[in-house]
DNA sequence: AACGAACTTGACACTCATTTTCATTTAGAG
DNA sequence: CTCTAAATGAAAATGAGTGTCAAGTTCGTT
């Protein structure tokens, strides 16, 4: 009952496609550069969350040469449309992902950076009473789970 | 039934007794200065999650001068030995706050800074059960709810 | 296909929180 | 009191992110 590896590989181009985010292009003004369609194509190849300078670095290494400057406006253009997550590692560096579209929260391995997504009813719901119990309003949340992932826990014995 | 202002004054004075935490100096090599009890006590006249430079300011104005290096490495210390918290403001800077011993979650006032400290039993035992469906060990989260508090949701109409 | 206004790019200078360096001062054990 | 490891703080360095602006590109219009 092992899935066959042929399906895992379908798996994972549906995975892709389905991932597949491009710069909004859609209100008038915005146009459709190879720089940004590049950084696009770069969040699309990589699965964990990455620097601004990780990816930039990786469109380097790629041909696919983009100044720092506009990746920087790229993620951060991405991430306020709410086409990337953006989340703040333990030093304060942003870092970016392409997810999927329903609320979620992280499950990150703080050794190999691998991500899993994971979602919370329980939690939401939990936030949104605590916050109206102390009148809070306008509220949003951050919650993440770092750790070790399988991988890197047998590793280190 | 309003409660009077006297009664208030002790419970403050009881919060303040209880928040009270000093720099560590149990340990042998680690030592009493005047530099440290001025950043503890600033910590514990401050209600609120306050960076290092406005420590800083607050311990000038106050006449308890610390230079700046002192006083990232006093805050980084008292953190990492578990003495107060720290958050990472969506700027990506470090504030500090002295808090309860138990383990808890904030809500902060994204306006003011007002914060209000949270638990949620149910949070925890979510996380740790999704960790451990995913295999993942040597698990801690961040969870914090950002919003405007009562007073500032108010003030904007 | 050519034009041109608005948008975009990227090299470079700059900001500013945090870190490093290191000469000087200080806590506290003996 | 003396001595020395620990601590301080002024100054320089670091580095992620931002502002500037001349040059390049996109795309609707002609
Ligand atoms: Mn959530
Ligand atoms: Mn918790
Ligand atoms: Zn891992
Ligand atoms: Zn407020």
């Amino acid at each position: 009952m092992t899935t066959p590896a042929i399906i895992t590989h379908s798996m994972n181009i549906m995975m892709m496609v389905t991932r597949t985010k491009l710069f909004p292009m859609t209100s008038v003004g915005i146009r459709s550069t190879k720089q940004r369609t590049a950084v696009s194509a770069a969040l699309n190849e990589l699965e964990d969350f990455r620097s601004t300078q990780e990816i930039h670095e990786y469109l380097k290494e790629r041909g696919d040469s983009v100044g720092l400057t506009t990746v920087y406006r790229t993620l951060q253009a991405l991430s306020a449309a709410g086409e990337v997550d953006v989340i703040l590692r333990e030093d304060g560096e942003s870092v970016y992902r392409l997810c999927s579209d329903a609320h979620h929260h992280h499950l990150v391995c703080r050794q190999c950076g691998h991500t899993v997504e994971v979602e919370g009813p329980t939690v939401e719901r939990w936030a949104d009473s605590v916050s109206a119990e102390h009148g809070f309003t306008d509220v949003s949340h951050t919650l993440e789970i770092f750790g070790l992932c399988a991988n890197c826990s047998a590793v280190s014995h």
